[in-house]
DNA sequence: GCCGTTTTCGGCCCGACTGTTTTCAGTCG
């Protein structure tokens, strides 16, 4: 049983006892132990060990319990009880926007539904609108509601939305009554999956914003329309919340709408400690009547100009958007040890893009003079190779023609550098498909899964860990093999992984299409704890998409690494020493 | 159900918007 799996339980019992009508604080305990379970960095090697599960912020006793029951028998008598008392698909109608547990349960009592199918029915024939608590409007949003679920599912990847987010923020930064202009939330945060656009502009004049927010070319429909809070249903099918506030509002509501909840939590907390209640808007004084008798004058509310002043005002260092997602980060920020995170200036280079010689669209020409055209001194070409049939791999052959291109190539180049690699495929066995004498040829060897990929946990991190040993393999590509909301995970051991790539000097892609974004940022701290490269990669098959190094970085931010933990960020005169550093070992 | 540099009992983040109400409950973030 691994942690995702605990935690799924834990919310599922949290969605059961909101159904069921339970203490709200009851449910939050459950929702916030699923959030522990899920987040915890540590190590729970074991999940029946009762007392380090209680040792977990969040976690007590009775929840440990259940842990342990669910980790010992793989079942949980305490859901199953629950589970008994209402259809297994009424679950589903909690994915229908504008339902909560209230109303999900009025509709089941009232009415016995208990399927979205059931729900779509009743709102046809009119029964919802007689419900009381429903009406008319509530029944047709149902009905809307019902139809986008079909649509999409309410989750994007970042860069599915990122060029709307960005066109907003460059409309309204142009707009003479918008005096700050930022897009916050999960997409400042550049979480890989966002499911919603959080737009915050700063103006003395909200009636004007608002109008011109709901009025914007990129709007479908409008869902709500307020004073300070206005939200939109975008072209792209994602939900584009604005906030109105004043500048003096500004940096608090910029980083309460940064979030994530759980390290607003704890800012609000480090507030409360010194005397002051935080919210979106303002720090202030606490209320003097409660319970403030044996209460020490409260502090001096201090000036907040931007959101550094609010950090500092509750004794942190700035903590940048991307790792705000209570994780280390205020345990760092106390220690003046916020890392400088990787910027997009530091990259001077990338590896692993396709060309026409394989599945690519470009030229290694076309390829060359998009990369340069980026201020990166260097561009490594990586086609496929041969038993990627569907992808146009290259043979030998057409390898050495490719290599021969790129050496003539660089005669003509001043300052910038193609070098000569392959993505070579990892084999069912672990072995690669070129023989070393091929790839002791080439500049680098990008190394990647593609076949075969329903292999068992052993067996799939055995084979990474296989190609890996290969001297030759310059680099581990796309290790997970994720595709974000289509595809899982390989079942793979990622610390195994990361403890070969450390002790062969194997470097680790950040593949940097949105799609993938692999690895994962969770990751990456354990990485570099282990002392593993990091190589941010765009993976192009278009010389455009060489821009997807944006999100690579933003990715990498995430995961706490600096200029010196990724590879590329090497100028051209010292990677090719690097690019040898292994197989010379 | 969890938690404690205010507390082992009594709190637990809280504000905005909508729709159905006629002062508020429900949902959302």
């Amino acid at each position: 049983m691994t942690k995702s799996e605990v935690a799924a339980v834990l919310e599922e019992i949290g969605t059961l006892l909101e159904l069921k009508g339970e203490n709200p604080f009851k449910i939050r305990a459950y929702v916030n132990a699923a959030r522990a379970i899920e987040t915890f960095g540590g190590n729970i090697s074991d999940l029946q060990d009762e007392e380090a599960l209680g040792k977990i912020p969040g976690i007590g006793k009775s929840i440990a319990l259940k842990i342990k029951e669910l980790a010992a028998t793989g079942s949980l008598k305490y859901l199953q009880e629950l589970r008994a008392e209402f259809p297994a698909a009424i679950l589903e109608l909690f994915s229908i926007s504008g339902l909560g547990a209230k109303k999900i349960k009025a509709l089941y009592e009232k009415l016995q539904i208990s399927s979205i199918e059931q729900l779509l029915k009743a709102c046809e024939t009119g029964r919802v609108a007689e419900l009381p608590g429903f009406g008319e409007t509530t029944q047709a949003k149902i009905c809307k509601a019902i139809e986008e679920r079909t649509r999409h599912s309410g989750y994007f990847q970042f860069g599915q939305i990122a060029h709307e987010a960005e066109t907003l923020r460059s409309d309204f930064a142009a707009h003479p009554d918008a005096l700050h202009t930022e897009v916050a939330g999960s997409y400042r945060r550049r979480k890989e999956i966002v499911h919603d656009v959080d737009l915050l502009v700063a103006t003395k004049k909200p009636e004007t914003i608002t109008k011109f927010f709901v009025g914007h070319s990129l709007v479908e429909s409008v869902i709500a329309q307020g004073p300070t809070k206005s939200s939109v249903r975008l072209r792209s099918g994602v939900q584009c919340d604005l906030r109105v506030v004043s500048t003096a509002e500004y940096p608090f509501a910029l980083a309460y709408f940064t979030g994530n909840k759980e390290h607003n939590i704890e800012l609000r907390s480090r507030a409360l400690k010194r005397g002051w209640t935080l919210n979106e808007y303002r720090l202030a004084p606490l209320p003097v009547d409660a319970k403030a008798k044996k209460k020490k004058p409260a502090n001096k509310i201090p000036k907040v100009r931007d959101e550094a002043d609010l950090y500092r005002a509750v004794d942190l260092d700035f903590i940048p958007p991307e790792l705000r997602e209570n994780w280390g980060e205020f345990e760092a920020a106390e220690k003046n040890a916020i890392p400088k995170l990787i910027e997009k200036e530091n990259l001077r280079g990338t590896f692993h893009c396709h060309t026409l010689a394989s599945d690519g669209h470009n030229s290694l020409e076309e390829m060359a003079e998009a990369a340069q055209a980026l201020g990166l001194e260097y561009l490594g070409i990586a086609d496929h190779s041969r038993s990627q049939i569907q992808a146009h791999g290259i043979d030998e052959k057409k390898l050495f023609a490719q290599v021969a291109a790129i050496r003539k190539l660089n005669k003509k180049f001043d300052g910038f550098r193609l070098f000569a690699g392959v993505e070579c495929d990892i084999l069912r066995d672990g072995s690669l498909d070129f023989p070393d004498e091929i790839l002791s040829q080439l500049d680098f060897v990008v190394a990647s899964v593609h076949s075969a990929l329903g292999l068992s946990e052993a067996e799939m991190t055995g084979r990474m860990v296989r190609a890996m040993e290969n001297p030759f393999v310059t680099m581990l590509a796309h290790p997970t093999g994720r595709l974000l909301l289509k595809r899982e995970s390989y079942q793979i051991i990622i610390p195994a992984i990361l403890d070969a790539a450390a002790r062969t000097g194997t470097w680790i892609e950040l593949n940097a299409a949105p799609k993938r974004l692999d690895l994962d940022w969770r990751w990456w701290p354990m990485a570099k704890q282990k002392g593993v490269k990091c190589v941010i990669n765009p993976d192009a098959h278009r010389a455009e998409r060489l821009q997807d190094l944006w999100f690579g970085i933003g990715i990498a931010r995430k995961g706490w690494l600096t200029k010196t933990d990724v590879m590329n960020c090497l100028p051209l005169g010292k990677i090719e020493h690097a690019l040898r550093a292994k197989r010379e070992r």
